[in-house]
DNA sequence: GCTCCTTGGGTTTTT
DNA sequence: CCCAAGGAGC
């Protein structure tokens, strides 16, 4: 019954025993606090924990799980708890076995807001008119698709940035607004969600786009990411039986992360809540730091207005960090002008270090800072995997990252790009979304001529062309192809090696056995393999072969351990394109390298957080008047994410903020944070090393050493 | 149909 | 300054 099936193989090779999982919490043994005691007693109707950082929440959330499972007899499988994350999700599969057992833990319904979609619109696939199987976009392919609307219909220019045009879109998907009312609403402030937004061109050519964008992913048989919320919402909200169903389904609903929810996923929780309005939402508004891409944080601070008679829970007691860490927190916290629910957080752990603010000349200085002060504490006993350098954009990640491979100091990105985000794997993907969605036209355009085969743009408008005069689906057109006169020898030769590959492919997988080595043998056969390692060659090459090769290991993970279930490559597909099968962790002993963004959920020992500059944190983009959409709000949002970063932090945090960085080339002067103002009174300590100089050479020799020790491990 | 070069842009990102 | 994406040229 559980959507992630993917925590029971990790678990069975010997991940939690319970006990030692209860031995690792650090509120006091298993006891759990009053708050918190209140959190997992609270019976029937809607519950809204606030839970600041580090409170402890995730252990709410399971012990309340459990607690009603084994005192008020509620069926697992009649429990639906929602995180944001894949991860998330199999975190909370894994705390939940070592609670209540592995039996119970997998009849548990665990999950993201997206897999649940896709789960729902699987099994209510009927009532759709797209028919029983769906091919779901990510975000890339919604971006390609917008940008194959904007070429085909001639809107705007080339200098238009299509991004922003898909995420107009998106913003209107999630709150409902169809292209119809996007039209209607012209020149209504409201326009693209995100409040107070200027209307501008954009809005324009998205309102253009729309309605284009909407009938492509029909024609195609396309969710979107958007419509894995959307689209149940609707459901259920148009169709009383289905929804009846499902709220019958569901006693209990949770939700980790709740700040991070929009409106359609505020939605779709109305929907499924029965009458009794078991409704646990948890999370932190001063946490809220994807505004940016929807999230409403209204959600969160509104949340007893939508659910009538909630009960609220505050847990401020915090578990993780030393005091001067959370004293700073606080007062970082406290300056923000937006509305928010008042917490203030308590430590529970000793007094500690005061926080280390560290001016320095550059970038460059800054990095040298980080490393040095990184060595000092792998002498001092330090594990690298307990310290993490946090930054706001990834850019500032590959300085740091040069200094720590100088210094010889191990160190993994945290999020970065993603091994299904590469091109390599994606063109492989699309070749697998080919076999089993014929209507996927964006795949099958993306292949057309990769690996080249002679198949140029005039080939593809003519195949486009024949499908719009028949009224046939593009693939279709491949077939047609042999006869035609005005498209090259070589080209039909090209389609009919490709169409004969799928084809035979095809029934191989319509099998339902061999999946992987099918998919390895299509690949070979139409020549990816021989296109990255011979003619594109080299090292990298061979690498971009791993990947490829990584995607059929990940195919032949999923076969075996979906023994229960008939395994599928479409099922495989949906799988991937919601991140599933991320790569595996290295759970080597690194120095962890994130964005503020990814950090979030996580925590280490000793934290530097880089760049407390003006232009970078805030970043200029939220703070510059000559942009167009900066709003007073996206400032605040920067103040939290300052705030999310200074929480990771347990014993000991470092800010650095620069004199001057180079922008564009250029050398510019900086100023320290604004949300740094108000700090130096005894709540932080300044500090510089005394060797922010050149390198002596008994360090070099260090260095050189830490190297070759390195290389050796390896 | 493919390759090199110019041009423009440079925040965060999971699903 | 450095990188990625589209256009002109081969």
């Amino acid at each position: 019954m559980a959507l992630e099936r993917g925590h029971r193989g990790e678990r069975r090779s010997g991940a939690h025993p319970g006990a030692a999982s209860r031995a690792r919490t650090r509120s006091g043994g298993v006891r759990l606090n009053a708050a918190q005691r209140v959190a997992v007693a609270h019976g029937q109707g809607p519950l809204l924990v606030l839970a600041g950082a580090g409170s402890g929440k995730t252990r709410v959330i399971t012990h309340r799980i459990a607690r009603l499972i084994e005192q008020d007899g509620v069926r697992p499988e009649s429990i639906l708890a929602v995180s944001f994350t894949n991860k998330a999700a199999a975190e909370m599969g894994h705390r939940m076995a070592a609670l209540v057992g592995a039996e119970i833990a997998d009849r548990l319904w665990l999950s993201t807001f997206h897999s649940f979609g896709v789960r729902f619109l699987n099994e209510e696939a009927k009532s759709l008119r797209r028919g029983g199987r769906f091919v779901v976009f990510d975000q890339g392919d919604s971006i390609g698709l917008v940008r194959d609307i904007l070429r085909r219909e001639g809107i705007g220019d080339r200098s238009l940035d299509v991004v922003a045009v898909q995420s107009r879109i998106s913003l209107w998907k999630n709150r409902f607004v169809d292209p119809a009312s996007a039209h209607a609403d012209e020149g209504d402030s409201e326009s693209p969600g995100q409040g107070d937004a200027i209307p501008d061109e954009y809005d324009a050519v998205a309102r253009e786009v729309y309605p284009f964008y909407e009938a492509g992913l029909a024609a195609m048989r396309a969710f979107d990411f958007d419509d894995l919320v959307v689209q149940p919402a609707r459901i259920l909200r148009e169709r009383k039986r289905v929804r009846e169903s499902w709220r019958q389904r569901f006693r209990h609903l949770l939700i980790d992360e709740f700040q991070d929810t929009n409106h359609a996923q505020l939605e779709l929780v109305r929907m499924l809540a029965n009458d009794l309005g078991n409704v646990c939402v948890v999370g932190d508004d001063d946490q809220s730091i994807y505004g940016w891409r929807g999230a409403d944080v209204g959600n969160i601070l509104d949340f007893e207005r939508h659910f009538p008679g909630t009960k609220v829970v505050k847990l401020e007691d915090n578990y993780r960090s030393h005091a001067p860490i959370l004293a700073v927190a606080n007062r970082v916290i406290a300056g923000s002008r937006q509305r928010r629910h008042p917490k203030t957080l308590r430590a529970t752990r000793g007094p500690g270090e005061a926080v280390r603010l560290c001016p320095v000349e550059d970038p460059t200085a800054e990095a040298k800072l980080v490393a040095r002060e990184i060595r000092d504490l792998e002498k001092a006993g330090h594990k690298p995997a307990d310290v993490a350098v946090l930054y706001r954009s990834n850019l500032q990640g590959r300085l740091i990252e040069e200094e720590l491979r100088a210094h010889g100091i191990p160190y993994r990105l945290y999020g970065g790009t993603q091994i299904f985000d590469r091109k390599e794997v994606k063109d492989a993907a699309a070749y697998l979304r080919s076999v089993v969605y014929s209507h996927d036209e964006l795949s099958l355009r993306r292949i057309l001529n990769y690996p080249p085969r002679g198949v140029g743009d005039t080939t593809v408008d003519r195949l486009e062309q024949l499908a719009t005069a028949r009224g046939i689906p593009f693939a279709r057109t491949l077939a047609l192809a042999d006869g035609m006169a005005d498209i090259p020898a070589q080209a039909r030769r090209g389609l009919a090696a490709l169409r004969q590959a799928l084809e035979a492919a095809r029934k191989r997988f319509r099998a339902g056995t061999g999946l992987a080595l099918a998919a390895r043998d299509l690949f070979t056969q139409v020549g990816i393999e021989r296109d990255l390692v011979e003619t594109q060659g080299g090292p990298s090459g061979a690498r971009r072969w791993q990947n490829v090769c990584f995607l059929i290991g990940a195919l032949e993970r999923y076969e075996r351990s979906e023994v229960a279930d008939k395994p599928s490559l479409g099922a495989f597909l949906q799988r991937i394109t919601m991140r599933f099968d991320e790569e595996e962790e290295e759970s080597r002993n690194r120095v962890t390298l994130s964005t503020l963004h990814a950090a979030k959920g996580l925590e280490f020992d000793v934290v530097f957080l880089i760049g407390c500059v003006e232009g970078i944190l805030p970043h200029s983009r939220t703070t510059d008047p000559k942009v167009t959409e900066a709003a007073p709000t996206d400032v605040e949002e920067e103040r939290r994410l300052l705030y999310v970063g200074i929480t990771r932090a347990r014993e000991r945090l470092y800010l650095t903020h620069a004199r001057q960085r180079s922008f564009r080339g250029r050398t510019t002067p900086v100023t320290p944070s604004r949300f740094l103002d108000g700090l130096t009174d005894g709540l932080v300590e300044q500090y510089t090393r005394d060797d922010d100089a050149p390198m002596e050479t008994a360090e070099v020799a260090d260095m050189a050493a830490a190297l070759l020790a390195r290389l050796n491990g390896e």
